[in-house]
RNA sequence: GCCCCCUUCGUCUAGCGGCUAGGACGUGGGAUUCUCAUUCCCAAAACAGGGGUUCGAUUCCCCUAGGGGGUACCA
């Protein structure tokens, strides 16, 4: 046996058994749903068996790496609060953690599949334009020439600069099968695999199906979970670590999540990537609950878990088989719940960025706000709290508070069933409790009720019901038919700002109800 | 085309031979309410179809249909 190569990972140097599931993206894109579930599955089902969390960045593809993307995956797991106990930033006993970093690994290992007769060195490849190829009609087309080359013809090709692709070489006969811990036993046969699959690509770089086996086998990875696209490659991969005679980890390949028509989730079904979810205002532990719910669940009625809960609680045989359709509106729905659930300092700290972009407090992304900032949008909260789906909602609901409302649209002001000359009476009628009692403090609900009655008092008098009164007046103040509550509202914006609205509509209203009469 | 996988309300799901087939989102209705929202109550809504196995199938097996995935020098 060689020695081993720098960089293995010795299971027998730590614990016996204990479980090591990797998540290993490529950064080639945002992190998107059905990666993050990936990611999250494996790091619940990690921490439910006391195992450890790989997380691994699969960069062999050159030409589509982008460095975003590898900062995005960083930012993603932060966010989430996921940490990986061994990746390229943590370090770990089995790095390094980035497979562009690993060629001469892969290399060698290759050459010992070539050794073993196992993979074979082929020059009859020319690299062809994959687009094309699936334009011809006739996907991969390899037709095993590479197979039995002649010394000569191989010298011929090498002089010629032909740079050799390595290939598997895949029994005729046969077949491959494993127990998915999903899905059961999948059986294949060989004869149905990809012909001889490419392990190391002419530009030197290994392909997934090679690199994940060996960098599998290497770290010590006991189980794959991994989405079910890469179900029908797994016979592939048994069939490599038969070559090199390594015992394969356990797979659990998870269900796909669709998108609103069925199809795998994509851009047009809505936003796929996280980066865009926080963008728009989604609690992490929202998205953590709802996307840990695609695919899994624990019991007939349960539907919220803490991450910790998680952590503790998951489970593969609670994995569904079937694909999940991504459901835009439970996730919107648990993202309310846990906006209501928030503590409101921290729920002042959240909305801040985008109370800032919208230019109503100095500073952005959270940072350079002051201290008048965080207590005005804190004395603004409860207005609030309980109407946010998104934290981007934030400044359509307080827009009439930092901004000014200089028009008044003369069909809002006017009540349904209700004339100009009405709506003119009853909003005197309100402006006239609002001159006579001073508005109730912040949090006294008490006299919050006091005033309210006061108001349909008013009303009373005025010959019509509470709703009525407040119309115009809600109008007059926020612009619109739709606002936060009305008294406290208006004691945030301050009765001064409050009497210059009034007068505004007031002027609409009398111009209307003059030119009725 | 070939190969693999999947199939309970519109959606996410519970169910592991005997249940009025449960919960949640969404939808409809109602209550609360100054609008909106929240909250609460009620309702409609599912075992894809056909064969078996069994005293008995949503549940086990087979077939059909439908859906999804794979079939790259991408992962």
């Amino acid at each position: 046996m060689n020695r081993p190569p720098a960089g293995l990972y010795n299971p027998h140097s730590t614990m016996g058994h204990t479980v090591r599931v990797r998540y290993a993206p490529s950064p080639t894109g945002m992190q998107h749903i059905g990666g993050v579930r990936t990611a999250l599955f494996n790091y619940f089902f990690a921490r439910s068996q006391g195992g450890t969390f790989i997380l691994r960045v699969e960069d062999t593809d050159q030409t589509r790496f982008d460095p975003r993307a590898l900062q995005d995956i960083y930012d993603t797991f932060e966010w989430l609060g996921i940490t990986a106990d061994e990746s390229p930033a943590a370090g770990g006993d089995a790095g390094p953690y980035v497979q562009s970093e690993r060629l001469d690994l892969y290399r060698s290992y290759a050459d010992r599949l070539v050794q073993a007769g196992r993979a074979y060195w082929d020059y009859t490849s020319a690299r062809r334009d994959h687009d094309a190829e699936s334009n011809s009609g006739e996907a991969g087309g390899y037709n095993y020439e590479g197979r039995d080359l002649t010394p000569e013809r191989v010298a011929e090709y090498r002089a010629a600069g032909v740079k050799p692709v390595l290939r598997l070489l895949v029994p005729a006969d046969g077949k491959t099968s494993f127990d998915d811990l999903v899905l059961g036993t999948i059986k294949r046969k060989n004869k149905d695999l990809p012909a001889d699959p490419i392990l190391l690509k002419s530009d030197g770089f290994p392909t997934y199906h090679l690199a994940n086996v060996i960098d599998d086998h290497l770290m010590g990875i006991t189980h794959v979970l991994r989405a079910q696209e890469w179900v029908p490659s797994t016979p592939l991969h048994l069939l490599i670590y038969e070559a090199f005679e390594w015992e394969p980890p356990r797979f659990a390949h998870l269900p796909m999540v669709m998108g609103k028509d069925g199809s795998k989730l994509s851009k047009r079904h809505g936003a796929t990537s996280l980066i865009e979810f926080r963008r728009q205002g989604y609690l992490p532990e929202a998205i953590t609950n709802y996307i840990s719910m695609l695919g899994w669940s624990y019991d007939d009625s349960r539907e919220f878990f803490t991450r910790q809960e998680l952590e503790d609680l998951f489970s593969v045989e609670k994995i569904n088989k079937a694909p999940a359709v991504f459901d835009y509106k439970k996730l919107d729905w648990y993202n309310g719940q846990y906006i209501r659930r928030c503590d409101d300092d921290r729920l002042v700290e959240l909305l801040l960025p985008y109370v800032q972009a919208a230019g109503w407090a100095a500073g952005s992304g959270g940072d350079g706000a002051g201290a008048e900032d965080r207590e005005r949008l804190a004395a603004l909260l409860p207005l609030i709290k309980e109407r946010l789906k998104l934290l981007a909602d934030v400044s359509d609901l307080l827009r009439f508070v930092y901004e000014d409302v200089n028009s008044w649209s003369l069909d809002d002001l006017i009540p349904k069933k209700a004339t100009a000359g009405e709506a003119l009476a009853w909003l005197d009628a309100a402006t006239a409790v609002l001159e006579d009692r001073p508005l109730p403090e912040a949090g006294d609900d008490a006299a919050e009720e006091a005033y309210t009655e006061a108001l349909r008092e008013a009303a009373e008098s005025a010959g019509t019901k509470l709703g009525n009164l407040m119309m115009p007046l809600r109008v007059a103040i926020t612009g619109s038919r739709v606002s936060p509550p009305l008294v406290g509202s208006i004691r945030e914006l301050g009765m001064d700002e409050a009497r210059r609205r009034i007068a505004g509509a007031r002027a609409v209203l009398a111009a209307a109800a003059e030119k009725n009469a």
